[in-house]
DNA sequence: CGATAGTTACGACGACCATCGTAATAGATT
DNA sequence: AATCTATTACGATGGTCGTCGTAACTATCG
């Protein structure tokens, strides 16, 4: 029998709280990591930022509903919760994971006027 | 010759700011109210902060590549950049949009465990 | 030109939160 | 049981940002 975290139900999953989830940087990359690793620890995860701060923020993952997490011995690997996901926001997740970056290239300041 | 405030390209749109700007709960409502009278001033949205609070927030989604500023004599009529949005992050606004309210209960604490 | 109304710019303040260091917990191993 | 390792809990701190009040700006109207 495995056991998991409890986490927040698919109906009770909120878009506003979700989105919170998914807007800070770090969160986006451990979401866009375990996208290409179906499961991943904590510590397994390549972050420049402390373990305490990466269980913190895959805590909040899975409060949000973004990320379920099995216990597995002294590991808990989490995953993302893809098939929840795609029922509850269709289309969200994906979208997201297969972002491609921004044409790096310096963006003209956006406080002056254009015509058009 | 319509005028419009400069506004990124549709190339520069960065996934990551996107998620910071609809992240906020206010911006998030005016995003939703866009996505129904297609176009609307600052003081014309119905929101609980000041109108000053309201036109900063339209500055972070018009920076952020989600919503178009058009300059109409002292009106400045914002609207969704949909089709901008939908090319480059396909299905990511509308399931935003089409989002429907969570089920209205309390959740368990999310720090325990649960058999499974 | 003067007055009015809508919008934005500018500081300033307060709250939230990402991050850290350390301590505590729990399972695995010998 | 003792030790080791992985993970989390706990404060504490510093920076970011949402909000506000006021002032400046711009266009329309008389």
């Amino acid at each position: 029998m495995e056991t998991w975290l409890t986490q927040p139900d698919l109906d009770d999953l909120d878009v506003g709280t979700v989105l919170q989830a998914l807007a800070d940087p770090t969160r986006l990359r451990i979401v866009r990591l375990l996208g290409q690793v179906e499961e991943s620890t904590c510590t397994a995860l390549d972050l420049p930022v402390k373990v305490s701060t990466v269980s913190h923020h895959v805590n909040i993952l899975r409060q949000s509903g973004v990320v379920s997490t099995r216990l597995d011995g002294t590991a808990r690997p989490s995953r993302l919760r893809r098939a929840d996901l795609e029922r509850r926001f269709p289309g969200l997740l994906d979208s997201i994971l297969h972002a491609t970056p921004p044409r790096a290239a310096d963006q003209p300041a956006t406080s002056d006027v254009s015509g058009a």
